[in-house]
DNA sequence: AACCGTCGCAACCGCAATTGC
DNA sequence: AGCAATTGCGGTTGCGACGGT
């Protein structure tokens, strides 16, 4: 027994596209987009040897509109260091703030590029290059001394007075039901224990988000991820009451911030 | 020029979550 | 409610490109 295989292996091609495959499958795409959101029939209708899955990611990461690759800005890069310091490896919410950037791309920009960029200190500013790479496996410049290391990200000055709940031009990505977490965490001048105590502007920020989630809601819209969205935020949870969402599974009650998750416990 | 080690990135894999019946 | 099919996601792998010797 075991897993049953999303397509049938032994009729499937495997590695890179070639550009008759990607045509091909921009093509049906195209004409017939994802209606019906069957992947794993698409390939025998757009007449191609691929698993599906493999369709769905090669559309989703590369061949879809609007798709950047590489040129980070540091702007992007600190967001992704804030971003990474409250939610961890959760690259599709990372990426939904970053418009033209996938999780894939995130992800391996992540893994390359930033990740060493943080062992050696640097979390914006004094961007790599290749040549310079290998000072970053100089281990000896990293050193953790008790605990887990944490390092503390600097982001911009609050920035409440921008953002207008009633105004959808702040959803970068238009099928999402919440604002740029940017926009939440801006609010914060760093992401501190200390922080996750609200303040009057938290407050009143957060009751913004509130008055979107129940406008969708309104609507049928309903979102049971809500609650670790709020968590990337970094605001406080349980200490807001207002934090109940009855018509889904949660509530405010079951959902905690520790100080050392929102610290940013870069341990490794 | 040949070889070797490292890097970056596209693609794959397998599991979890969601959806539809 | 339970099950199967499908989708979404994060971790991992494979391979071409590059740089050093």
């Amino acid at each position: 027994m075991g897993r049953i295989p999303c397509c049938d292996k032994a009729n499937v091609k495997k590695g890179a596209w070639s550009p008759e495959e990607d045509a091909a499958l921009k093509d049906y795409l195209q004409k017939h987009g994802t209606a019906g959101g069957n992947w794993i029939a698409l390939p025998r209708k757009a007449g191609l040897k691929r698993c599906g899955k493999s369709c769905r990611l090669r559309w989703l990461n590369y061949l879809r509109p609007g798709i950047k690759h590489g040129g980070f800005t540091e702007e992007e890069d600190n967001i992704i260091f804030t971003l990474y310091g409250s939610i961890g490896s959760r690259w599709s919410l990372i990426a939904s703030q970053l418009p033209g950037r996938t999780d894939n791309d995130v992800k391996n920009y992540w893994n390359t590029q930033l990740k060493k960029r943080l062992l050696a200190g640097q979390t914006g500013g004094n961007r790599s290059n290749r040549k310079s790479y290998n000072n970053y496996h100089d281990t000896t410049n990293y050193k953790s001394t008790n605990g887990p290391n944490l390092t503390r990200v600097s982001i911009p000055a609050p920035d409440f007075g921008t953002y207008d709940p009633g105004d959808s031009s702040h959803y970068l990505d238009p099928n999402s039901i919440l604002p740029p977490l940017t926009e939440v965490i801006r609010g914060q001048q760093h992401c501190e224990p200390q922080h996750l105590n609200w303040d009057q502007t938290q407050q009143s920020h957060f009751s913004d988000l509130m008055e979107i989630q129940n406008f969708h809601t309104g609507s049928g819209h309903t979102d049971s991820s809500l609650p670790s969205l709020y968590e990337a935020s970094g605001l406080c949870v349980t200490s807001c009451p207002a934090f109940h969402y009855n018509n889904t599974s949660w509530s405010s009650s079951v959902t905690t911030i520790h100080e050392n998750e929102v610290a940013m416990g870069f341990g490794f």
